[in-house]
DNA sequence: CTTCATTGACTACGTGTGTAGTCGATACGT
DNA sequence: ACGTATCGACTACACACGTAGTCAATGAAG
C-alpha cells in the first residue's frame, strides 16, 4: 500500500477527523496547502482506489475514512526508511536527527523513557 | 538534492567506493538488484546532471564519485521523512523502530551512549 | 421553477521514475 | 586488420504523481 507525500495530507487529516467529506478535508488543509478541491478528490479517489481509504454514503456524497491504522503505516514507512538510508540501524538516524536539532529537550526525555522500557 | 530510491542504490556503492565505473556499480549490485547495465548507466547520468556525482575521465570512460556527503544527506532525508510522517517529532519514530523490532541491543545501547551525550 | 453551486466519475497533461534500447566510436582479442 | 565487446550520448516508453479540467446529475437558494 504506497502513499505518496501529497496523498499522506490527506491521510492525516483523515486520521485526525475520520468520517468526513471531501469539503472538509479542503477546509482542513485550507491553511498550509492551497489545493483546489479537484486536487483532492483526485487524491482522496486514489486512496480509496488503493484501498487506504473506505467510503460510506451520505446523501449525494461521500464521507471516507481510513481503513489503515496511521501507526501500522507509520511503523511500516519508518522500517522501510531505515532500511533503505541506514542499512537498518536506527542509531545513526536518531543521532543526525540529534545534530539536525529535530531533538527537543522532551524528545530526549521520551526516548530515554522509552529505551528504559526496551532494555527490559 | 533530489535523489530517489532506485539512485540511492547507486550512491551507496559509491559512498562506499568512491572512484568507480559503471561496470564496477554494476558488480556491486549484481547480487541484491539485478539491473541492466543500461539501467545503471542511465541512474548514474541523472546523478551527474542533479550534480550529485562527480565524473572523472579514465580512458575512454569515467570514474564516478559522489559530489554530496553521505552523512548530510541522510541527514537532510531523516529530518524530511520525520517532519512528514511524525510531525517533526522523532520518539514515536523511535517508539515505532523498536515495536518493528528494528532495534537491536546494540542500537539501544548505542542511543544511550548518545542520549548521555545529548544531555551535556 | 430557474439558476447556480457542488458532487462523483472520468479525462488530461507535464514531469518524474524505473527500466532499457539504439548508435557511433573505440579498445581488445586473435 | 577484423570482428566483437564496451563506452558514453541520446532516445524510448509505460506507469506514477501532482495538479486540475469537463460533464452530467443533483441539491440549494431565490
Amino acid at each position: 500500500m504506497q502513499i505518496t507525500p501529497a496523498e499522506l495530507e490527506i491521510m492525516n487529516v483523515l486520521w485526525d477527523k475520520p468520517g468526513i467529506g471531501a469539503s472538509e478535508i479542503a477546509d482542513a488543509l485550507k491553511h498550509d496547502k492551497s489545493w483546489n478541491i479537484r486536487t483532492i478528490k483526485t487524491l482522496v479517489a486514489r486512496l480509496v482506489e488503493k484501498g487506504a481509504l473506505g467510503t460510506e454514503p451520505d446523501g449525494r456524497r461521500y464521507l471516507y475514512r481510513p481503513l489503515v491504522k496511521r501507526g501500522d503505516y507509520q511503523k511500516k514507512a519508518a522500517k522501510q526508511f531505515v532500511d533503505r538510508m541506514f542499512g537498518g540501524r536506527a542509531a545513526p538516524l536518531v543521532a543526525h536527527l540529534a545534530d539536525a536539532r529535530g531533538l527537543s529537550k522532551d524528545d530526549i526525555a521520551e526516548l530515554e523513557k522509552l529505551l528504559g522500557e526496551l532494555k527490559k
